[in-house]
DNA sequence: TCATATTTGATCGCTATTGATCGTTTCGAA
DNA sequence: TTCGAAACGATCAATAGCGATCAAATATGA
């Protein structure tokens, strides 16, 4: 194996938590503990790196380490794909027209889309607590939130059935995320996902999936809705010319980015 | 686990409510105590926090005492006081009964009433994002929500006015804070502040105020309610005589501790 | 092909960090 | 006020990580 290669896999490795440790190198690169530290010293120089005892960390400031709020498997699907998510959740934000009210499902990927939220002076409407974490530092942004209980697997607000948790409230878009989706529509893991998913749904004009391609090869659970009811699928570029053909076939609009 | 995880981890646990306990920290770091102990000590050495019996508390912001009005952040009145808030919020959740119904108005005072109703089982309805984040952890405590927009200032859910936010939800018991208190009743310094809590006093059946005896000498802007609206105050031993008496001639019920 | 330069691996002594075990101190409840 | 449990600090041994040096392997160029 050669340095470059070392260097992007210790990269790689230091990403999701902004700390890789010399033993995770140790097997991660199957190279002997002195090739390791001549990295590892070599990046310090250069200032990629912060060496601690142990092993590694970026510097601050440019460290990824979002809101962590419990350690549920939402902190380990938001690493997943994450440099996917990030570009659909780019690509996400820019439908946003400034000021105007939307509705943000919540979700791993929904959630990289609040980074490039801020300064549109937005009004936004969520039910996930991790989404009004990450746009709590927006000085610009207005949250809203329904009423209800906290469902902790998730750390959404979740209505009573039948119950009026939303203030009125009507948007001229929802973006929502998916554990999968096929032929059949959008699909939920967690039934009680699908209850709050599909009030939301019922209050926008417009409904927009924020999926990265993985989720086309899933089954899963509960259908959320079709194919009908969506309006645009933001994906990346893993997805099949199949699925892309089903898609605009329904009526769909796709965005690849 | 690293050193630097391990402080990450303690800060995280730090946050909520501005202290950490031993015990706490022995489960959430999973290291031996002396390692424990030598991280606080470091820590405490860099001035980061402050050491005390039992675990460790976010270092005090600059005017100890005298009256503030706003101004100055939530994170700094945390630890204003803190030893009194603790005990006072220790007390007022040794009124909880097992699996009822309570509402916590938001505040450094109240907030210290979470880290006591762990394993009572209650439902708690509250406004302020703080107290939801100090009970996240709790698996058995239901938290509810009202509906509305976030009000930065105090990280609370404020109901656009006129407007229904609450499910339909009554409680035995408010437990509340305030600015100030004098034989006018309990005032607050921000006047939306003093709206959102009339709406929670109307569905209450009793009324308890927590409030350290600062808030005794303390004057501060508008009327929230008048002594005969509250039930029982519990505050510290920093009372004065004469203050005591105006309460119990008011028909308040007075806890000290 | 051979000589040289670069990179990698191995070994050594040294230091830092951790966990265990004392005796002592502090806190809270009776 | 007294007593017991919990928390504390100090010390020591074990382990893991560190840096330096040297040998081996690989790449480079004449």
């Amino acid at each position: 194996m050669h340095a470059a290669e070392r260097e992007r896999r210790i990269f790689e490795a230091l990403r999701p938590t902004g700390f890789v440790s010399y033993r995770d190198l140790e097997v991660l690169l199957d190279a002997s503990p002195a090739t390791i530290r001549r990295d590892l010293t070599r990046l310090e120089e250069s200032g990629q790196i912060v060496r601690i005892h142990g092993g590694a960390k970026l510097p601050e400031g440019d460290d990824a380490s979002g809101p962590r709020l419990m350690g549920t498997s939402f902190d380990q699907n938001i690493t997943q794909n994450l440099g996917a998510k990030q570009a659909i959740g780019k690509a996400a934000a820019a439908l946003c027209q400034p000021g105007e009210g939307v509705m943000i499902d919540g979700g791993t990927t929904t959630l990289q889309m609040c980074p490039h939220l801020d300064g549109l002076g937005l009004q936004v409407l969520t039910n996930s607590l991790h989404i009004v974490n990450a746009l709590l530092p927006q000085a610009g942004t207005r949250i809203l939130l329904p009423s209800g209980a906290v469902f902790r697997e998730q750390n959404i607000i979740l209505a009573p059935a039948g119950e009026e948790s939303m203030p009125r409230f009507h948007a001229p878009r929802l973006f929502m995320g998916a554990a999968a989706i096929g032929p059949q529509g959008a699909m939920q893991a967690d039934p009680v996902l699908v209850a709050a998913e599909r009030r939301l749904i019922d209050r926008a004009e417009e409904v927009i999936l924020l999926v990265d391609s993985s989720k086309f090869r899933t089954q899963s659970g509960t259908i959320v809705c079709g194919l009908d009811e969506i309006d645009i699928v933001i994906t990346d570029t893993g997805i099949t010319p199949e699925m892309a053909k089903a898609l605009q076939d329904a009526g769909v609009k796709l965005v690849v980015v």
